[in-house]
Formats: structure tokens, C-alpha cells, sequence
DNA sequence: TCTGGGGTCCTAGGACCC
DNA sequence: TCTGGGGTCCTAGGACCC
């Protein structure tokens, strides 16, 4: 909580709706639906011609034909969001660098980090109408909404009140007269499932939320809810900007026009998704340790199920291989309308790294061939579970660890003395744990 | 033709370690 | 002689956001 409105939150308007706008002319002053266009498809922007018909995000794309049948409905043209969006966010940190995108179309920007003295109220409205000046320029007519307030809290409250196109400046001093009579909802972080237990203790306003105890609103929605929505209830929140947050998980889904039942089809789909996860990884130089697959089923009930791999991989194969036995752990036989697979645990080194030299020649001195693989374990230690001797028809190896689903073993011995990667099903009997090697 | 796709954060229980 | 306690990792599910 700072003693100037400082933080500024700002949000494009009807986003993907007005890219398209701004690209085809005809469809200006016209109602525009983008989303899935399929029959199980949703609305992920309607321009406000189209939300005058009632249309809005996240609607089934069924009901806003019904309700908009004139309305142009369009899949998304998601590099040209990107593009728009990119030329946006390098404005912003041209001005400050203390810029937080929170998606495409949304983000806060810190002005304590930008070249501007005067923190006043006009002083900062001022410079709200010329970022937003700016905006049109570099994105070719859009319109954005601008709030600011002594919080990202309040900003991002401030930048709902006056849609499109607005600016609204919270004075410092003002931001609980303006949220008491505010309706719990509008507090980011409170849906539909946390106010439905606020209105069960009889807290539908933001002045009634404030009449709770601490320990109250924990009992009822748990430690990190019920602390946070304590303080935001006063206006409390001194949350930084945060300029580079680093991704944690890569992930890819489909929903598909009818239920799959088809076993082989199903894996197939599966190891598409793997394919085009792990390009994603590739591109972004990032590998992961945690495989997991995600299945809606024909009830709408969805189900994860995940492993993690003694290492990071961005290998196709691999991904596709830990899905596949995943997927083997669920009953589909009811028939599946989503899938999906993705990676967490990201790293940003490559697996490569780790098995530079499978391939090489192995010494000729197998002393020195142990010597150097051992050396190789060594360096990896850090994120070994455990480093445990194994043998089996190819003779004794060094074991990667114990993830489910897949065992990879790294030989050493003179029966593989290329210090060749083989994987193993956890399951095989042929696998045979002999022993934990101490800790170092 | 009910309910997308890409994310983040939290919770709770169990395993495991010291 | 009968059952610790904290910390961390992993897994599954849920809520939420744009």
C-alpha cells in the first residue's frame, strides 16, 4: 500500500474481437464472436457490439449463435494477437521496466520505475491519456482501459469502473469507501465456488466481508484464501510488481467434436500432444521432469495423472511413452472429450546435456571409460533420488533414479561399454534393484 | 449440440528422510 | 514398550484467471 497512485493496471479492450476489427474494416461497428467455432466450442472475446446481444466470454459458441445469429463468429488468428500484443508489452517497457504482462491484452506497470515526477492524481491521469494515445498508435486504432491506484489491487479494480476506453484514478486514502459497497465478486481471486461459501455466512459486500475474523474466513476457505481475502476486504496488499516470472509448466489440449472410445486412436492423440509439447519445450530451450496427462471424460469429470522422470527431458518419445502408460491407468471406456499432455518441473538446460557423450567412443582403458561416467553422475548428483546398481542380461549399470512408469539405466560395464542409455518399464522383470549406493 | 485452452496457486495425504 | 515431529517431494483435484 503506497502513499501515491503508482501502480497502473491496464487492459485492452475486447482484444482479440478488436484485432480483427482493426484487420478487416467490414467488420467494424459489427458484432464479432472469436473462439472455438466447433460444436463444443466457447466465446473467448465478443466485441461489444456482440455483448449487447447478451454475448460474453466463456460462453458456449451455441448460445451466442443463438443469441447474436448475425454476428460474425471467427476461430482466432492467435500469431496476429501475438504480434499486436508484443508491440504493446515493448511500448510499456519502453516507458518502465518494472512491467508484469498478465496475458496477452493485460498488464501492470510500476511507476515508481518510470520517468515521471509528478504522482498526483491529475498528474497521473495526465499520463494515463498519453499511454493510452501511444496504445493506438503502435497497435493501429485500439482502444485500452486504464486504472491506477496505490496497489495492484486497486488498480485492477480501478481499470474495470469505465470500460472501454476509460481511465480511472483511485485517490490514495479513498480505496475502501470505494470497495465497501462493492459486491465480494469483484475481488480478483473470488469465483463463483468462494462466493457461494461467503453468502452462506451471509457476506455478499465487500463492508460485510470486512466484518469477519481472520480465523473465520480461514476456517471457511482455508489459510492462503482466508488471510488474503482478510486483507484485500481492507485494501490491504503490498504485492510488487514483478517484471520476469519465469514459466512453470508447457501444456497442450483438444477437445474434440465427439467422445473417442477407439484404445489406439486415443494413444495416437496422445502421442501427437507429446510431439507438439515437447516442440514447444525445444523452442523455449526449457526440459521438464513431471509428465502429465489430462482427460475429460464423456460426464465432464476430468482426471490427471502424472510421473516424474529422474530427470529433465524435452525428448518426443520419452513424453509420449510416460503419456501412453498414463493414459493405460484410467478407464476411457465411457469415451473421452478431452485430452491433454503437459511438462512441469521445467529446467532451462536441455537433456542433451545430460548424455553428451552416448554416442562417443568409448576409452579404451575401462577404467578410465568408468571413471569418466562416473565422473558424469557425479556432476548430475544434485537431482539424483537415487543412485542405485542394477543388472540384467546387459550386465551392471548405474540406475537413474526410480520414476514410475520408466527407468532409465546408464551402463558402464563391459557388457554395454559405451555407457549406452537403455529404458526399462519399471515393471520389467528383467530389472533387478541390487542395491543404494551411500550418499556422497 | 452446455461447458476452450493455456496457465497459476492451493490443499491434503502419503512417502521418505533425518 | 508402542508409536515423534519437521521438512520436502510427489500426486490428484479444485478454484480461479484471461
Amino acid at each position: 500500500m503506497r502513499s501515491e497512485p503508482s501502480i497502473l493496471h491496464i487492459d485492452l479492450d475486447a482484444f482479440f474481437a478488436a484485432v480483427e476489427q482493426r484487420d478487416k474494416p467490414s467488420l467494424r461497428g459489427k458484432p464479432v464472436v472469436v473462439g472455438g467455432i466447433g460444436g463444443r466450442g466457447v466465446v473467448a472475446t465478443a466485441s461489444y457490439e456482440a455483448r449487447a446481444f447478451g454475448v460474453h466470454s466463456a460462453m458456449p459458441t451455441a448460445e451466442a449463435r443463438r443469441r447474436c445469429p448475425n454476428a460474425a463468429f471467427l476461430a482466432g488468428r492467435f500469431h496476429a494477437y501475438r504480434e499486436t500484443s508484443h508491440a504493446v508489452m515493448t511500448l510499456f517497457r519502453s516507458i518502465t521496466p518494472l512491467v508484469e504482462p498478465l496475458s496477452l491484452d493485460e498488464a501492470f506497470l510500476d511507476l515508481a520505475g518510470a520517468d515521471l515526477t509528478d504522482l498526483s492524481v491529475t498528474g497521473v491521469s495526465g499520463f494515463a491519456q498519453e499511454l493510452k494515445d501511444r496504445v493506438r498508435e503502435v497497435t493501429g486504432g485500439l482502444t485500452a482501459s486504464v486504472g491506477i491506484g496505490s496497489s495492484k489491487f486497486i488498480a485492477k479494480i480501478a481499470s474495470e469502473l469505465d470500460k472501454p476506453d476509460g481511465i480511472v484514478v483511485v485517490a490514495p486514502g479513498m480505496e475502501q469507501d470505494l470497495l465497501r459497497p462493492m459486491q465480494v465478486t469483484v475481488i480478483p481471486g473470488v469465483g463463483p465456488a468462494t462466493a457461494e461459501h461467503l453468502r452462506r455466512i451471509g457476506v455478499h459486500t465487500v463492508a460485510e466481508l470486512e466484518q469477519i475474523s481472520v480465523e473465520e474466513l480461514v476456517r471457511v476457505l482455508g489459510t492462503a484464501q482466508g488471510r488474503s481475502l482478510y486483507q484485500l476486504a481492507r485494501a490491504q496488499d503490498d504485492r510488487p510488481v514483478v517484471a520476469e516470472r519465469e514459466a512453470k509448466s508447457i501444456s497442450v489440449e483438444d477437445t474434440y467434436e465427439t467422445d473417442h472410445v477407439d484404445r489406439r486412436l486415443l494413444e495416437a492423440l496422445t502421442d501427437r500432444q507429446a510431439a507438439k509439447v515437447t516442440e514447444r519445450l525445444r523452442k523455449a530451450r526449457l526440459s521438464g521432469r513431471t509428465v502429465t496427462l489430462k482427460v475429460r471424460l464423456h460426464d465432464f469429470s476430468t482426471h490427471t495423472r502424472s510421473a516424474t522422470l529422474p530427470g529433465p527431458t524435452d525428448d518426443t518419445r520419452t513424453v509420449a511413452r510416460v503419456a501412453r502408460t498414463l493414459l493405460g491407468e484410467l478407464d476411457t471406456s465411457g469415451g473421452v472429450r478431452l485430452l491433454g499432455v503437459g511438462v512441469s518441473g521445467l529446467a532451462d538446460w536441455i537433456q542433451d546435456d545430460l548424455f553428451t557423450d552416448t554416442d562417443a567412443e568409448p576409452a579404451e582403458d575401462p577404467d578410465e571409460e568408468t571413471a569418466t561416467v562416473l565422473a558424469s553422475l557425479t556432476r548430475r548428483r544434485s537431482w539424483l533420488p537415487g543412485l542405485d546398481v542394477v543388472h540384467d542380461e546387459h550386465g551392471e549399470g548405474w540406475v537413474w533414479g526410480s520414476g514410475r512408469g520408466v527407468v532409465t539405466v546408464r551402463f558402464e560395464t563391459a557388457a554395454s561399454p559405451t555407457g549406452r542409455v537403455l529404458s526399462f518399464a519399471a515393471d520389467d522383470p528383467a530389472l533387478h534393484v541390487t542395491r543404494t549406493a551411500p550418499e556422497e
